[in-house]
DNA sequence: TGGGAATGTTGATGTGGATCAAACCAATTC
DNA sequence: GAATTGGTTTGATCCACATCAACATTCCCA
């Protein structure tokens, strides 16, 4: 009785998908357009794509056709080994650009799993090449992204390559803080929306690791965990571990 | 009395440096570009550069202008942390670009420096954009090795997240085998032009740890090791190493 | 051509984080 | 409201790699 209200109720919804209304649109691909160039990008995206929690946008190996937008939730991308070894290579959340990793090999080379019902903007890579072709902030953008991932890859390199497990979580506690800021939440208390587990995945250690330096952390009076809930009750002493030789 | 014809001489080479003939253009920007289109790449790329053993192309934080097409010679990457521990984010041979960090912010987020004599081919990033507006076959290219550059980061983050000292070495030994085939160089012998502290900084070990495990792997009898002189005797056992649970 | 600085090897010992194991907790589900 | 399930915490022990140290080798360039 209800099902088709509800069906009208999407329909406006998704009518009102487009770029030039978004309210991402300062921190996603339309930064810097004109109106006039907006309503091109608009052209361009027109889907917008449903992802229950646990699902995935795309899956490693499979054909790269678009690029994704995320425009709600979170997601985990994560790199499988022939032997079942799997790795997080990434926390994605409102804003950030997925699937880039497909380009190169028109093929994907990681797994995109929402950690929460999540929606996303499919962006057909061919009319993004086109049109980057025909405007040049958007072309310059568009770089800009891609170049950026390499330098945030850059950045976990330089965490599981040179750091300590305390630096490790602390750089990653800031970096999510951080993350949230720019979009206006608060910096000093979130939800984590991955498990120890991928936490862990992601920084090179062991769930129980991250858990007991969560712990430490805790004791020593730089957040406040309760389960999934962070919150961050001294940053300078957190920034201060980040680049402490030892304990 | 030899100065002038010597100068004369590296003119004409200058001359000849253009990619429509130049030895790489299979595995560098010119890829698939037509005769006609080629002509129009020689007009961007004028400008060849010679890097001295230990002079770098470009330093962390300088301003960014232009990308470099490695022409011969061998580069390596580094980060610096605040604390000064530093760490190598890659090695790069003939054919790679670097530069490409350097887009997101307008200026280079690492230190790209010579491990012997080299040469690099100049390419002015304007120009480029410019350019792969008009020739879409560029724009697709130039994407290509924007995101094969992101995915081989994916490798190293896996392989600093989930693997051990052997398979790292292991893997690391197998990349640079298969990126001198490519180049049609012996698959089998070749030499490193990186000190064992440079290997250990790239996969996260120290120096004696990557010491110790190349002894190892010659006393099983998977290489060859004389100083910097690698020969790969059993390239299966090598792979067999990788995936491998545990000594 | 020799002497000193880099670089590389190998051994002995130490330790940070992994592993193994056992509770504990919160959220569902029956 | 008992039972199940997925996630988290905490303790005890272990081990892969780091660290410290001594020596060997190669590379420079004075």
């Amino acid at each position: 009785m209800n099902a088709p209200k509800l069906a009208r109720v999407i329909d406006i919804r998704a009518l009102k998908s487009a770029c030039s209304n978004c309210s991402l649109r300062e921190m996603c691909l339309p930064i810097g357009l004109s109106q006039d160039e907006l309503d091109k990008l608009d052209q361009m995206v027109y889907t917008r794509k449903r992802v229950k929690r646990g699902d995935s946008v795309y899956r490693s190996e499979e054909k790269f056709g678009s690029l994704y937008a995320v425009r709600s939730g979170f997601f985990k991308t994560t790199l499988v080994m022939e032997d079942g070894r799997d790795q997080v290579t990434g926390f994605h959340m409102a804003g950030d650009m997925l699937g880039m990793d497909g380009i190169g090999a028109d093929q994907h080379s990681c797994n995109a799993v929402a950690l929460e019902d999540s929606e996303v903007c499919v962006i057909p890579y061919g009319r993004l090449e086109e049109l980057s072709r025909e405007l040049h902030v958007l072309q310059q953008h568009f770089h800009k992204v891609m170049s950026r991932e390499i330098v945030r890859e850059h950045g976990v390199m330089l965490l599981l390559g040179s750091m300590r497990a305390e630096e490790r979580l602390a750089a990653f506690l800031l970096n999510l803080s951080q993350r949230f800021t720019s979009r206006g939440y608060s910096a000093s208390e979130f939800n984590l929306r991955m498990t120890r587990e991928e936490i862990g995945s992601y920084l090179g250690l062991k769930l129980e690791t991250v858990s007991r330096t969560f712990s430490k952390f805790q004791e020593d009076g730089l957040i406040g965990v309760q389960q999934k809930n962070i919150r961050i009750l001294d940053s300078a002493g957190l920034k201060s571990v980040l680049g402490r030789d030892s304990a």
